[in-house]
DNA sequence: CAGACTGTATTAGTCGAGTGATACGGTTTT
DNA sequence: AAAACCGTATCACTCGACTAATACAGTCTG
């Protein structure tokens, strides 16, 4: 059975895209495997304290995109191979990064600074950022 | 006057959020500066193709951010000490690096593959992703 | 001054995401 | 077979983003 204890609704993003993103990252992060069962709709939507329709939304993309297997009367699994993991893989990664670099690059960040906030950024849970001249890349555009 | 070729609408995310954006990241980038005019509401609206309403909405807010600065009859101008860039800088660059740690970390991504993936990315405009195996981040988590 | 611009405000409508409630049909378990 | 679970479907509703139309008030320019 999938667990969902890391998973809290965030506001901004449909909520059934976050439960998608969910699966698919835990999916490629190797923490969802193949034949793992799903909590049923009804189960899921009263753990995450949403309705049984917003599951069920989630549910009927990921089994259009052949990511999970639903019979009626028993309930859902997952399908995975290589892969198709692989390719999951692929397409998180490509859409994470392109956006990143896209976003960075449009705030006139360097190719080597974006790489230093990344790996300062890293091990860091909460920090309140800004200490200006610290890293020498205020002065690089001018 | 400040431009917005750049600016193309893009759906997911609303549009006068979008424009908050585009002009903050300019103001950060160093291509929007103190004193520069913006288009009027309408001239604006008619050029991105949108109501006047929504871009209302965007100028509204940006006042409210102090970033602008608008007279009735005369139009908007933008208002950039460098202290308010410093601070704009900091916000928009802890967002987005906040973001990609936190997408990259939960799809089993290492700290090391991260930066060799923005790396490779960087001057990319459109590529299909995919060799699997290929940095030896695909086994470290079995 | 007069007209053409500007910002500001209000009202009404569409559309999609999400909620809430309810019902129907199949499967599993006892 | 009956109860308790499951997936599936439908209807009505709220809410926010966005559109649409219109009106009013101040500023700039000829």
């Amino acid at each position: 059975m999938i667990s969902f204890e890391g998973f809290k609704t965030e506001e901004g993003t449909p909520v059934y895209q976050q439960i998608l993103l969910y699966i698919k990252r835990g999916a490629v992060a190797g923490v969802i495997k193949d034949g793992d069962d799903l909590p049923s709709r009804r189960v899921l939507s009263a753990l995450l304290g949403i309705n049984p329709n917003t599951v069920q939304k989630a549910f009927r993309l990921l089994e259009e995109e052949g990511l999970i297997e639903s019979r009626l009367g028993a309930g859902s699994v997952m399908v995975l191979s290589e892969a198709r993991v692989a390719q999951l893989r692929a397409e998180l990664l490509s859409d994470d990064i392109r956006g990143i670099t896209r976003a960075l690059k449009l705030t006139g960040v360097s190719r080597e600074e974006a790489l230093a906030l990344i790996d300062r950024y890293w091990d860091e849970e909460s920090a309140g950022a800004g200490e200006p001249g610290g890293k020498g890349a205020a002065d690089e555009n001018a």
